[in-house]
Formats: structure tokens, sequence, C-alpha cells
DNA sequence: TCAAAAGTGTTCGCTATACACCCATGG
DNA sequence: CCATGGGTGTATAGCGAACACTTTTGA
């Protein structure tokens, strides 16, 4: 057994882990993917999908392996938003983990090809999570909160196109508000980040279709503006 | 040589280090307090005040402790914002820095009690850095330019008692703007975060005295507001 | 037939901005 | 005496919030 042991310091050394929050929108709330332990401690618990950091990648890089895994998605918007230090967080090594969000389209997403069951939550139906997991997924959801005034994240999460109404909707969903409709509808497209698709609607009863304007959104931001909501 | 490496783990860990952007404001420009490195790698460089987090700490007790003996200061304003982690940003060996900054007010700051030099430079007169703290330290201030319009970090880095001017002069030293003296006083004293000190003043000529009202501020805060600037 | 959806208009009030003014001080 | 610093006032433009209207569809 000893002779496994065979990474050795002067000094003890906490392991490194990345958690991943993996936010989607289905339309109408908010979604998050937690996946369910398979082992002690916190066995049969939910928690956030993560994993050990290699000595040979970036933590940025072990957060996109762990949501290639679970989701199939090489590509998304990532963000490390807080790393967590409590001594006692794991109960049985001193653990220090990254933590990320990563927003993706919900339809775009494929099974995990994990082993570890997998399912999405509603973030107000999440279940007590195993270590501080909860504590990781609330601060989570404040930094997508905030960082929605600087970046306009919310098109990470909808489909290549979409409606106003789906746009409103997801704002609603993360920042728990309610917007009058008419005014949403005005304020978006007079941001100019939004490029109609159909110009022609035959039906005054069927929205437009928009996509995200990225240049534009490039432009403002060499600007320096911000979105207010 | 070999007995001194006694802790053993099956699997490579990382080192883990935490590292502190201690800013203060001497009334005009915004400073940064750096220490010179005696030792190999980067001997001789500036860097940022740092290091190896111990196993019964949390990453913030580690940078307070850091903090402490640059500054003398026990209580500051002390934020993490990010964690670096690239596989080669330490030439020694894998090392994972949790970075944090932290606010402090200047005239409060004693000599460390650390051997190492320290000097505070102007944010424009930083020399290059030892290893990747170039990055970290750029990092910090757009973090800090984040924060500002969400929290009155500002409030931090002055004495108890200030003057409005000096407080524009800190906002227009952080954000790298000049804003319109009448204005930024209104304004300022319309957001009702300041309580004046000297109702009398004999000289038309010698500015109010105020103090953050920190009271205020925690009403605000439930409902939610956001400093414009 | 009528409620619901989606695009378009209008009004009002707040506030950011620009800029004028007044007063006391000190060189 | 006048430039400077510091507190106060005012006018305008722009935008967000509230809310009316119109057309088309489908139950």
């Amino acid at each position: 057994m000893e002779d496994k042991l065979i990474y050795r310091y002067e000094y003890p050394h906490p392991s490194v882990t990345t958690d991943c929050v993996i936010f989607g929108f289905d339309g109408s709330r908010l979604k998050v993917l937690l996946v369910e332990r398979g082992v002690e401690p916190f066995k049969g618990k939910w928690a956030l999908p993560g994993g050990f950091l290699r000595m040979d990648e970036s933590a940025e890089q072990g957060a996109r392996r762990e949501l290639q895994e679970e989701t199939g998605l090489a590509a998304a918007y990532i963000k490390q938003f807080h790393t967590f230090t409590e001594p006692q967080r794991d109960p049985r090594e001193r653990v220090v983990t990254i933590a990320y969000y990563a927003l993706v389209k919900l339809q775009e997403v494929k099974g995990g090809d994990d082993a570890a069951r997998a399912e999405w939550f509603a973030l107000d139906e999440v279940p007590a999570l195993a270590f501080d997991h909860d504590q990781i997924l609330r601060m989570a959801t404040q930094e997508l909160r905030r960082q929605i005034h600087f970046e306009p994240v919310g098109f990470e999460l909808l489909p290549e196109e979409f409606t106003v109404k789906e746009l409103q909707l997801l704002y609603e969903a993360i920042l728990d508000v309610r917007f009058d409709r008419r005014n949403f509808y005005k304020k978006m497209l007079h941001l100019e980040l939004l490029t109609q698709v159909n110009t022609d609607h035959a039906n005054r009863n069927q929205p437009y279709l928009f996509r995200f304007n990225e240049e534009k959104y490039n432009e403002l931001k060499q600007k320096g503006f911000r979105l207010e909501f």
C-alpha cells in the first residue's frame, strides 16, 4: 500500500478540484445539472459535476473537461467565479475546489457519457446537495445575476434564433423580476444587439425571430456600455 | 534529504498559495503595495505579497495573514477575485494561487514586520512583476472597477472623515474618468450615504467633512439598489 | 365571438448632464 | 482685488415605467 504513495512533498498539499455549475434554460425556468454520487461520502446525494485537477491542465481546461463529459458540449460559455477553501469542506481530506459556472443551450445537450446519473433540476427545486455545494450553487446564481449587468450572458442560454418573449422569460428567470412586455421589447430593439431573422411576418400573431448580434456587441463593449436591468 | 519528504500522496498535488493585491489611496492616486523578492526565481523583482496556504486555514484567513504581515492591519476590506492556475505559471513546480484584493486606509498602515522590502507604487508606475503577477494585478483593478458598481468600496480607501472632493478624486482614480464637481456633489448627497460631521462651517471656503453612513447603506442594499457611475 | 399574442405609440417623471451663481478666503 | 475653492440653483435631454391601441389568430 505504502508504495502507491509515490508523490512526496516536504509540506502538506491540499487536493485541488474543479466543480462546475451548469445552467440551462428550458423556455421558462432556469435549470442546473446535478449528478448523483455513487460513492461515500454523501453516497446517493446530488452534487455538482466536478473532479480532480490534472497536473498538466489549467483549471478552466479541467472545468471544460467536466462539462464535456456531462453534456457532450466542447465549446460553451464558462466562467470561474469562486474558489472554496474551508478546511473541513470535505470530510476525507483537505480539498480546495475552483468553481465555474457554464451556460449551455439545453437543446444542444446530449446525454453525458459519464456513468453517473445526471439530471436537470429547476433552480427552486434543487434538493440538499453534498459537501458545500448548496453554497457553491447559491454563489453561482448570485454571480450570474451580477454578470448579466456587464455582459449579455443570456444569449448563451438561448437557441441561435429566439423571440423577444423567450429572451424576456430568460431575463425574468435569472433576475427573478417581471418586466413590462412592451417596454422590454422596445428596450431590446433599441440596444441594437438583436438582428431580425424573418423580415416578413405573414402573421401578426407569430413573433419575429432574432439572433444575437455579436459584432454590434463588441462595438458597444469598446465604448464601455452597461446593460441596465 | 529524502526523509524530509514526509507528505505522501497517491496522485500529484499542486501547491496552493494566496496572493494579495493591496490597494491604497494617497489623496490623488491609487496605489498598490509590492514586495521585492529576495530569492530565486525572479530574485530582485517586485511581486505581490503572498504565501503558502496552511492546512488549517481558509484562503481568506491566509490572505488576511499576509495583509497583516505587510501592513499591520487585521481588519480591512478583502475580497477573493480569481484563482490562477496556468500549469507553468511558476517555473519551479505546479502552483495554484488564490488571489485577493484588499482595500486599506493608507494612513492606518504601519510598516510591515516582514523582512522583505515593501513599497507603494502608483498604479501606472508599477514595474514588470514576477511570475504572472502583472496579469493578477490587471484583473484585480478590473474587478475593483466592477465591484464599485455594486458596493461603495471606495469608502474603504478613505479616512473615517473625508471631503466630497476627496471622494470624487478617488472615484476618478479608480474608474479613470472625470466628473463634474457640482453634479458629483449633489449626486453623493442625494444618495444619503454620507453623514455630515461638522454642521457649522465657519469658512465658506473650508469643505464639510463627511462619514460613510453604513446603516443607510445596509438599508438601501436590502432594496437592491445600484450605484450608477 | 372574443380572448390572447405581438408589434407600435404616447405620456410622465426622474435623473444625468451641462452650466450659472454666490460667497468667503488668501495671495 | 481678484483668482480659487466650495456650496447651491436651474434648464434640458434622454430614458425608463406605465399604459393605450391595433391587428391577427385560434379556440
